[in-house]
DNA sequence: TCTGGGGTCCTAGGACCC
DNA sequence: TCTGGGGTCCTAGGACCC
């Protein structure tokens, strides 16, 4: 069995426990905008990430509190910790949730539901912090039944009990169904899971698009091969910032890409990891974002190489950025592709079913994101797998 | 619901190579 | 001179997640 263990209103909750006087209140953990509400709050509709301003008219009795990335960092490890001892496959999926596998521990750790129940009181009573947990057979179920066991709770979704947790949800709680998706699906009458079962894989593909329509259909089919994936490592280090609302000159912008590229580079350094790809990530005043990439031809973490690189990019979309007449509001940097992939020759399949299947093979082998090309031509693949750290 | 900063994965098309 | 299959790498954008 997998386990989703995911702290409940993260940020909130290390400023509760660091604070007494936050205990039972309703808190918000941000400047302009919510990063993370705690239970009290939400209560009120206070979401992230909401604007400070709707968030206090929603919720006027919140204590807003500005965000301390070090206090939860502090905490995000000694919960990895605990993590870490339950049980030696633990895949970290952000700063406050992770899956684990536990089968194979039975004999020396007790059932599943024991296993979690332990590691709820050890995060309670060594870090200070709720914590829910997600049992079930697959990443998905046990992701969705932590969703529907918050905050402080434990479900097991047992394998004679999944589908019957499954259909009744709406498909938005399905993970990897966001607000596009939903309402593709929605302007089509299909509200629940068990609309999506019903339906077959053919119209979703056809509404959806290939991966998306077959990834759906599986999920909702309660079909989710993935593994728990012990040692993943980021793929790409970036940075934005907001630059606000008001006209920029050039120079506004350019000591804008500096700090940011300033940013990334270090944080490159201090990761001892290279990159390739520096991207120009733009964003506008209607939301709108446009992207500009350069590939270098060796990676680095250089400061002045990423910066050139940068300003090069940003010369570039600077025309387009006027044409556009949107007022630049946010810039980021990021750089990626280091990774060094080696070929792997699939053998030779002569039906879509056979060659889904090795693929997914190796996707469960290496990590979905390690299997970075499946081209089918023909009768033909070819594919890249990146070499793994060590 | 009108938006912060950090990420992941997939798709499609073009340049280029043999 | 033109056409073609098979393949890699790069770029840009969309959708999603926390």
């Amino acid at each position: 069995m997998i386990l989703h263990a995911d702290l409940d209103s993260f940020y909130a909750s290390v400023e509760q426990r660091d604070d007494p006087r936050l205990r039972g209140r309703p808190v918000i953990v941000g400047g302009g905008v919510v990063l993370a509400a705690s239970y009290e709050a939400k209560a009120h509709g206070v979401r992230t990430p909401m604007g400070a301003r709707q968030a206090k008219a929603l919720c006027p009795d919140a204590v807003v509190v500005p965000p301390r990335f070090e206090a939860y960092t502090a905490a995000s490890k000694a919960v990895f910790e605990i993590f870490e001892r339950t049980s030696p496959v633990v895949e970290g999926i952000s700063i406050d949730e992770a899956f684990l596998d536990v089968r194979g521990l039975r004999r020396s750790a007790g059932e599943p539901v024991v296993i979690a129940a332990r590691l709820r009181r050890e995060v309670r009573e060594e870090v200070g912090l709720p914590i829910t947990v997600g049992i079930a057979r697959t990443k998905h179920l046990a992701k969705v039944a932590s969703a529907a066991a918050k905050p402080d709770g434990l479900l097991l979704v047992s394998p004679s009990s999944e589908d019957a947790f499954l259909h009744p949800l709406p498909v938005e709680r399905l993970w990897g169904v966001g607000p596009k998706t939903t309402e593709k699906l929605h302007r089509r009458g299909i509200t629940h899971v068990r609309d999506l079962a019903r339906l077959g894989e053919g119209p979703l593909v056809s509404m959806l698009g290939g991966w998306a329509g077959r990834h759906v259909f599986a999920l909702a089919t309660n079909r989710d091969p993935r593994h728990v994936v012990v040692g993943r490592r980021r793929g790409s280090i970036g940075s934005q910032s907001a630059i606000g609302w008001k006209d920029h000159t050039r120079a506004d912008i350019d000591a804008v890409l500096v700090g940011i590229v300033d940013r990334v580079t270090r944080r490159m350094r201090a990761a001892e990891r290279l990159g390739r790809t520096v991207t120009l990530r733009l964003r506008f005043v209607d939301f709108s974002r446009a992207t500009r990439s350069a590939t270098l031809l060796q990676p680095t973490c250089s400061t002045d190489v990423v910066l050139g690189a940068a300003r090069e990019l940003l010369e570039v979309a600077w025309a387009e950025i006027e044409a556009r007449g949107c007022t630049l509001v946010g810039l980021s940097v990021g750089n990626l592709g280091d990774r060094d992939a080696v070929q792997l020759a699939l053998p030779f399949h002569t039906d879509t079913g056979a060659l889904d299947a090795a693929v997914d093979d190796l996707r469960t082998r290496f990590g979905t994101s390690a299997v970075t090309r499946a081209v089918l031509l023909g009768r033909d693949t070819g594919m890249s797998v990146p070499m793994l750290p060590d």
